[in-house]
DNA sequence: TCAATGACCCGCA
DNA sequence: TTGCGGGCCATTG
């Protein structure tokens, strides 16, 4: 668990860089890291996360938009919270407008 | 060591 | 449009 420095760190790296009100996708991630289809991974690393305590994992959800990960939350219903407290709208467990709060990895080099 | 699983994504029927 | 299978890499039993 201490040895997941590779690309793990990455990931957390990324998703502790997500700014307040802006959510991202495991592919957007996985592609940033260039692991292109290691979406899984990255959802895999966000398990790991529970370690890391600064680890915004309710910013970061599937391609659709869609909480999928909020079943690993203290509460089903944190992710949702979160969201709203961050000022995104949540609807069934969806992120509304997800296009618009979509972060990309890509504009830290802007 | 081998096999199975996982907070996913893409392509095809 | 909906449903199914394959692929990606790492962790765990």
């Amino acid at each position: 668990m201490q040895n997941r420095d590779n690309f793990f760190d990455l990931v957390y790296q990324v998703v502790r860089l997500i700014p307040k009100g802006r959510v991202t996708s495991y592919g957007a991630i996985a592609n940033y890291l260039g692991l292109k289809s290691g979406a899984r991974m990255v959802g895999y690393a966000m398990n790991a996360s529970h370690s890391q305590a600064d680890i915004p994992a309710h910013r970061v959800v599937n391609r659709n938009g869609v909480l999928t990960g909020k079943h690993h939350f203290p509460h089903p219903e944190f992710m949702q919270q979160q969201l709203e407290l961050e000022g995104i709208e949540v609807k069934n467990d969806k992120i509304l407008d997800f296009e618009k709060h979509f972060w990309n990895p890509n504009e830290l080099n802007n």
